[in-house]
DNA sequence: GTTCATTACGGATTCCGTAAGGATG
DNA sequence: CATCCTTACGGAATCCGTAATGAAC
């Protein structure tokens, strides 16, 4: 047995039994890895693919057991190597996060000035996608934290960390007819064609819940990964914006007029997620506490070394989350 | 990285850092390994142990960090073969007990009378020596369970279950003047001399702290590691003999008599040991619950996902053991 | 002076890439 | 017929053993 046959079987897997896709995701040769694999199940006497022909078709229950196993051998690996590296200079190393547009380009940036001028040698990786895209990055270990506000639960071998508390801004330019609705109510907003975020996105699904429960079913005639592009339509009169409140910039916006629109919407949590079992290196829990305050070394580990997802989440009950 | 270099950083940490016994251990050379750790050493910039000119004098806080990782590589490169051979066949394998004389003698045959009849086809190898060094065996993965009523305990990456209590016999010849003191009392036993277990088995500590609290010194003239033998030190009316009450045989001891000491002596509980983390096969949660019927698979799947011995023992509070 | 680790070197094995072959959908 | 895995084969790298060297106790 051989790691980089571990390698070779965890990655198939993840290609989606594609040999040459993973082939070509190693930079290495199809032959290459059909030889190592079929040399690791000979040695094991097991099947851990079945083949229709020449084609992979399925994981045997078997193989099954044996990836997770040989995935949890490739994070020791890595930890090895990471502890290596955290001995041999604690300051130096690398930092990858995957985050949404939003974060990245309304929540992170002082969390992320504050960094690099603290760890000036550690290189920070920035991947952008969506929150199913950043949530597998961080689960299959390409990056190490994830940040979003949604579909993180759904992988069940992150941990997640909530951050913070956010409401919602309803954005529309000087004079409209909604900056004199007092109070501001969801019905006064359906009458409006509204510009937001793409589904999936940035909280979207309480959005689309807060609506339906009104009975409203707003005209959506646009919508956006990001605040940005939102702001520009709602700035061309095409009709009112509902974006993070965080979103909001009172410099570069001044032609909008945000309303608050915290009481009309339930508040979205944006949380930060890493693949259970990894090593953190001491200026990863540091980047962690930049972002949010409460999570602490000591509180990070905790959740880390929690068995389930609900004795996790205890850590945080009965908590008051900061609100952006 | 290799899995092999992996293995000689665990092996010559296990040999005291000696690279000739650990290359002897492994049937290899020493110039392989030392090259290899060599290798390993470079690849990851990373002294693993300290070197006073051409010998090896300590693990370094850094290596010390990468054997706790490395050791768990190579029990989960165990799990995947474990787990390939109990899909090839699950009644076929190999099963490594390691014992004290008492067990293999007294407690075991029926037990492994019925496992092999059940498991004809799994290979069981019995390895028989002093507590501390089946215990040393069990955590060093070079058998799968120790069976002992000492030093488990003093193995924090043993996961240890009670099996039984048992109490001990005063084992006399015919006439001796002890069979007629009732009721039995340790003053009593300390007149004569005693014949014993040697410390450090079979409960003797408990033994001589019985004596000690009752401001008793009896004089110990022979100890033994078996009770075989120290029944036929008795017979020849050396001394009273102080054995576990499961030692005595009606069948073979009749010329012995044994007086229950129940009352004068804690009870011992004697306790199946494995290693953390170990991936047990089906027989081998039959074989424990063969030996102590309270060890179903859920109980000792609970115990060994315990995060702390306090967690361990918690699930057996309360409940009261087979009594031998 | 014995024990012990490192260096040097050569043979065998293993690994990995290219090229060709055969099955699937 | 385009995609995809397997087999075949050759060159390069790796591994491992023997022999020699040198430091430590």
């Amino acid at each position: 047995m051989k790691l980089q046959q571990l390698r070779y079987l965890v990655e198939i897997a993840r290609h989606d039994l594609n040999l040459s896709a993973t082939a070509a995701g190693l930079f290495t040769s199809q032959p290459g890895i059909s030889k190592q694999i079929k040399l690791l199940e000979e040695e094991l006497g097991l099947r851990v693919f079945t083949r229709s022909g020449k084609h992979l078709t399925e994981v045997t229950p078997a193989g099954q057991a044996v990836l997770e196993v040989a995935d949890r051998i490739l994070a020791d690996v890595a930890t090895i190597r990471r502890i290596a590296e955290d001995f041999k200079d604690h300051r130096h190393g690398t930092l990858s996060i995957a985050t949404t547009h939003t974060q990245a380009r309304y929540a992170l940036p002082p969390v992320i000035k504050a960094f690099i001028a603290k760890y000036p040698e550690v290189a920070l990786h920035m991947h952008q996608g969506t929150p199913m895209q950043i949530s597998d990055l961080a689960a299959t270990r390409q990056v190490d934290f994830a940040i979003a506000t949604e579909a993180l639960e759904l992988f069940d071998n992150l941990v997640m960390l909530p951050c913070y508390r956010w409401n919602r801004s309803i954005l529309v330019p000087h004079g409209h007819p909604l900056t004199e609705a007092t109070p501001l109510t969801l019905e006064a907003v359906a009458r409006y064609p509204v510009i937001t975020y793409v589904f999936g996105f940035t909280g979207r699904s309480q959005l689309d819940q807060a609506f339906q429960r009104h009975g409203l079913a707003p005209r959506v005639v646009l919508t956006a990964v990001d605040a940005d592009v939102i702001k520009t339509y709602v700035k061309l009169g095409l009709g009112v914006g509902i974006i993070a409140g965080m979103a909001y910039d009172p410099r570069t916006d001044r032609d909008l007029i945000p309303l608050d629109a915290g009481h009309l919407f339930e508040p979205s949590v944006t949380r930060i997620g890493f693949r259970k079992g990894t090593f953190l290196r001491g200026y990863m829990y540091d980047f962690i506490e930049g972002f949010a305050p409460h999570l602490t070394r000591a509180v990070v580990e905790a959740a880390a070394t929690a068995r389930s997802r609900e004795e996790a989440e205890a850590l945080f009950t009965g908590f008051e989350l900061p609100t952006h």
